[in-house]
DNA sequence: AATGAATGAGGCTTCATTCAT
DNA sequence: AATGAATGAAGCCTCATTCAT
């Protein structure tokens, strides 16, 4: 049972660039738009640097993306995908697993989603891209951990899955926050807060044995 | 021993409006302010928008806020002020409090600053005003939960302290983020964070008793 | 023979501050105007500093002068007076000067002026005041000298006289321009042009004797 | 030896339109910008109205001249390299010429520069652009002259050179305010000016031979 | 199809002037 | 009469987006 897809027909208007010229062109737009993004803000970001920063001409972004919201929803589509697919691999190993080694694989695949957290605050958590696609975007990925902590807890009641689901995606995002802190304190609330999720699925397990 | 104010000469040489009219319309502004930023955003927030929506006219706003960092950086300050003295108040009464009866007091007071909270992630969590002014907020309200955190944990190491405020703090903003679900969820992800603070300072107690 | 005053009824509208309190007003009014207008240029400068250095509430200041160009008139009016007075003094003692005598006093007169050089550049020779005003100046300052050099020199043209008061005067207004300059440079170039000023009138001298 | 070039890369970084297009815009910029300027001067120019004047979009405007000080920069620099263009073609052909000639020659040069005094002024002797291009505009000038005097002048010392060269300069700047009079009263003073670059050039001559 | 010049709405801010107190 | 708060037009500048080449 994997991961119920996030897409839509992708960006399907878009003239889906057949040339492989055309993909490199999109991908470094992208990329390019992470950064922006994540330096900026979406509000600040301006869609001149980021053509300038893929070397893009702004007429040829445009034709990718007919808007910078159009831009802003496509990462997001893209992050989603990649979210999803990290959770629904960590839903295929997670079967007996314990809660300890569960709470570690959690905060690995925080820590792994480290590069794109500036971006992933940018446009989930301000206001960019469409309310849409983040609502979207928040429901496929509490669904995802709420089908791992199903999966890793006998017994726990969907509902109970589902509110520790944003509270577990809200606590691991803490570990994104540490990253504004030095090494050396970053490394202790990553700490603190792997322990706080295994106390979190412990507390869960004894209940949901109860 | 209460926690230290945050303050500077509230709003300091802002030409303090003498008469009564002008701090109603300082406050009218604030309020709009605090409106527009949390519906926008800082930057996509606008001065002109947050004239209209406090009837105020452009030239004056810019009388009492001489810019819109400004203007952000007082909201700030005053939000500052605002739980500067709630965790003093709270510290004032910590004494004793059984760890339940202390995450059921941190919870409230973060339900008690919901009224603000998107005005909160719109100023501190995002890109506007001082980048300075949004350090010392943190510094201050994690300075706060530190020292309630020894008052209440006998034993409990100034750096664990710390540790447990940065995360603490940042469990309680999940309130904040509930406040976008319907009332019946809401309630029921309250309780899950309620819930995961007694478990997060049981732990810390029975560590520092070690 | 006297200088024909400039004068119009003394900016007759304005409510003519009988009472004591009002003449010291109006002076510090416009003395914080000329630093102001000479230190930022007409335009720069702005009603709310000039009433602030004067000590003026913006509204007493508006009650004196109605506006921006009133008091910039105003101003141009009193500094009219000033070297119509000046100029009529050295008319009365130029008699039977020598060229040399002459070419010195022109340049001290000017040398005089100095201290409200940087203002008559910003609203003679810039745009302050009305056109007309500025008009009716430069001819008074012209008459003035052009009187001075008939009576200096016998059997001159007055158009002859007149020419040369334009060119005499604007030479003469070299010497401001010379403060820029270092001390000693300044003491250079005045030197310079005192004794051009005096070539230029003992040709004259020469040409009306013909 | 000619006159050293004020020149930076022309316009540099300036994104130097490619298109023969983006030539005449600059072209019709400059030229309203010319008018407005002098009209106005710096101040009181509006961006909007030299956008509007040279029929370009405001946006446009500012694409080839990033803000109004640069566009000022840009006017001083083109008059610049003109006014350093004429005193260099005038120091070589000054070689042997009488005082006479001499006088004139430079009374035809400020006549020549005519079209543009009114700028000159505006952005010259105001505040207009930046200082430091102001200062460079006057030093080239003067430099300009001084070369041309040392010239014409055997065993002229330098320091007289430079000297003359600013009175010179401020004198024939006096054409220029013969502009405004009447083409009859103009003429006149054109001619009253001459004489007396004359009578400067002679003294000086005389001295030099002492 | 690709390019980058052109467009203009709209944002922040200033300041002359008015008007209620 | 004196004060200074209030007003809003207007200035500079940015940037998403369009369009001619």
């Amino acid at each position: 049972m994997t991961a119920p897809a996030l897409e839509d027909p992708p960006l399907a208007d878009l003239p889906a660039p057949k040339r492989e010229r055309g993909r490199q062109r999109v991908a470094a737009i992208m990329d390019a738009a992470v950064e922006v993004f994540s330096e900026k803000g979406y509000d600040a970001a301006t869609m001149t640097e980021i053509a300038a920063r893929s070397s893009t001409a702004i007429g040829s972004l445009y034709r990718f993306f007919p808007s910078k919201e159009a831009l802003a929803d496509a990462l997001l589509q893209r992050y989603a995908q990649h979210v999803s697919a990290s959770l629904a691999e960590l839903e295929a190993q997670v079967q007996r697993m314990s809660m300890e080694a569960l709470a570690g694989a959690l905060v690995d695949f925080m820590l792994a989603l480290q590069s794109q957290r500036r971006f992933a605050v940018a446009l989930v958590d301000a206001r960019g891209g469409s309310d849409e696609r983040r609502r979207r975007f928040r429901a496929s990925a509490r669904g995802g951990i709420a089908r791992i902590l199903q999966r890793a807890i006998d017994g726990l009641a969907p509902a109970k899955a589902h509110a520790m689901s944003v509270v577990l995606l809200h606590l691991l995002k803490g570990i994104a926050v540490a990253a504004d802190e030095t090494p050396a304190i970053q490394a202790v609330l990553t700490g603190e807060i792997r322990e706080l999720v295994r106390l979190y699925l412990l507390a869960a397990r004894r209940e949901a044995r109860g």
